[in-house]
DNA sequence: ACCGCGTATGGAATCGATTCCACATAGGTA
DNA sequence: TACCTATGTGGAATCGATTCCATACGCGGT
């Protein structure tokens, strides 16, 4: 490796001076510029950012904590970072904790350890310790998808956004109406969006039959056994049936279709997330569209608004969605 | 931040005993790896990593250079790269050209500036200025999906995999197989897998009619209109397509059906990649399986031999390719 | 003649770790 | 007794940059 001290023997100068030219600061003549500027190009030098961010105290790195690599949400996410930090001259270190929760500590203080500017974790869910942890932390920091009290969130209006689904099922005139969930202890995911669906029958006086609840894994597997279990052990067979997501509401189509019932003349689907399958799959799925890049975008924003003197508090950003009405209801 | 030269203090010993104690090398005491931890435990003193591998030369951070971020293929990548160096303790810094080309020399000197310890390359089109750059590079490298000379590779078959392909349809008894591919610049899907085609049918001794070759991009839309191109202007209507990706096969598929022709009855279908949308779409997609993952681990232990002291010269890996019947044929 | 200021340059400290080397002590062996 | 070795510890150089401070020169104003 070739390094500042080479560089300034080569053009006859001090190293200060190769500072100088590089950083493009303080008095340097043309003549010493020139002259440096020869050499960097011949040798084809490249200064150790390792060296200098030891002294400046900024990498110009942002850590990204994510629950899974190689999910559309995931890289929908990155993509949203990428488009803002790319500009800004940021690049993204990327952990993954495939879904193991002990991770997520280990990790942030990985990135503290190298450094990194700030943090972005995408969680999926919290805990006491990694919210301490992230307390003790002292980097700019920004959570997305879980809301975290005390920090600045970045969440998609889940609720909200489910129960407008089953509204928007309701008014189509479908009554009957079944539901497929996740695991409560993702509050996001599983806690609201079911709180969504079962506010949502409530205000319009929909009674939830037995066996019409149902609750699976992330998988289209577990959706076609959520579906199957419904059809199996309801009382009254639903005419519609709500997934979480489009994973869970696709396994479920696959076995109305295996039962040669018709969707939506027989049972009408929907799921959340618009993800790319939704718009192939056939008939076409009613989903809702949660603007994932945007998320990406803002938690970036946010996240660099504390690099540059902000300081940290809770801060909210909640994204917009929108229903995608397909031929699945 | 709380420093080496801290915790040096308040142990009552010298920076180098706490870095012993740190490392776990070189005679300390039992009395002073004590006191030591027990302040380490106290303060959640944390070692700088960037000034432990000013030192060092390694940083224990690989870079990897995406085409594009956000698409099945680079996701399926990532996962398997991180399988393996998770395992060893690296972490990845991720950077996207977004199908720039100048960006990947950009991200090149990048990635040697931050002391990546080795760089993974997603390449789309190589060109001469790149190769110059990677070899003066001298960091451990690995390209994944296009062939350079030279270098360590990590290779699809991309013509004997569309071969197969071909010669699976044609024995299938389709004789009469129109193509979509997308341009040769990209030498992997634009050329070569076009090469399989044409020598499938030409060993086949089938004629290829006119309008039957069409050249589109890698989106859905593009299918779609290369298929319509396909329809309007073959002298012989095809009875099957075979398109260089799942999504141009896609594409192909929706123009199919909205002519209200039938898939695989009236024109049978075949994309590559194995996308989950080729699974769920129906018919279900013939295609063929990379093992992209594979390729992601391949990649990972090949920069991570070079790294552990082997030293890098050419080394070509193909990753294995499965057809995948279904129903679209 | 002196001061002040803009321009130009370099010496040396600094960032936070690792690591070489010198040194000290204690116990075992010839 | 003299010497060697295993154990334990710290001083100081080092990695490759940035940055504070001192210095020097030339020129205009008083």
């Amino acid at each position: 490796m070739i390094t500042i001290k080479e560089i300034a023997e080569r053009a006859n100068v001090s190293r200060t001076t190769v500072s100088r030219v590089i950083n493009n600061s303080g008095y340097v003549s043309d003549e010493a510029k020139k002259r440096v500027l020869k050499v960097i190009e011949e040798t084809g030098y490249i200064p150790s950012e390792h060296a200098k961010s030891l002294r400046t105290k900024k990498t110009k790195v942002i850590g990204v904590i994510l629950p899974k690599i190689s999910t559309e949400t995931s890289s929908r996410l990155v993509k949203g970072l990428d488009e803002v930090f790319a500009k800004e001259g940021y690049q993204i270190l990327l952990t993954n904790t495939n879904l193991e929760l002990e991770k997520e500590i280990e990790y942030l203080k990985l990135l503290k350890s190298r450094h990194v500017d700030g943090i972005i974790l995408s969680a999926t869910i919290i805990n006491e310790p990694l919210l301490e942890a992230i307390r003790q932390l002292n980097i700019p920091f920004v959570i997305v998808g879980q809301y975290m009290p005390g920090l600045p969130n970045v969440l998609f209006d889940d609720y909200q956004s489910s129960k407008d689904l089953v509204y928007f099922m309701i008014k189509k005139g479908y009554k009957h109406i079944a539901f497929i969930g996740v695991d409560e202890k993702d509050r996001s995911v599983g806690y609201l969006r079911k709180n969504g669906y079962l506010d949502a029958m409530k205000e319009n006086n929909l009674p939830i039959e037995k066996g019409w609840v149902q609750k699976g894994t992330f998988d289209v597997d577990s959706g076609y056994q959520c579906m199957k279990q419904i059809m199996d052990f309801s009382e009254k067979t639903p005419v519609a049936v709500f997934a979480v997501t489009d994973r869970l509401a696709i396994g479920a189509m696959q076995y109305i279709k295996e039962t040669g019932l018709s969707i939506p003349d027989d049972i009408a689907v929907a799921g959340m997330g618009a993800s790319e399958l939704s718009r192939f799959i056939s008939p076409a799925l009613t989903t809702i569209d949660f603007f994932i890049e945007e998320a990406g975008r803002e938690a970036a924003r946010l996240v660099l608004e504390q690099v540059n003197g902000g300081i940290s508090h809770e801060v909210i950003r909640t994204i917009k969605h929108r229903l995608i009405e397909r031929s699945s209801i």
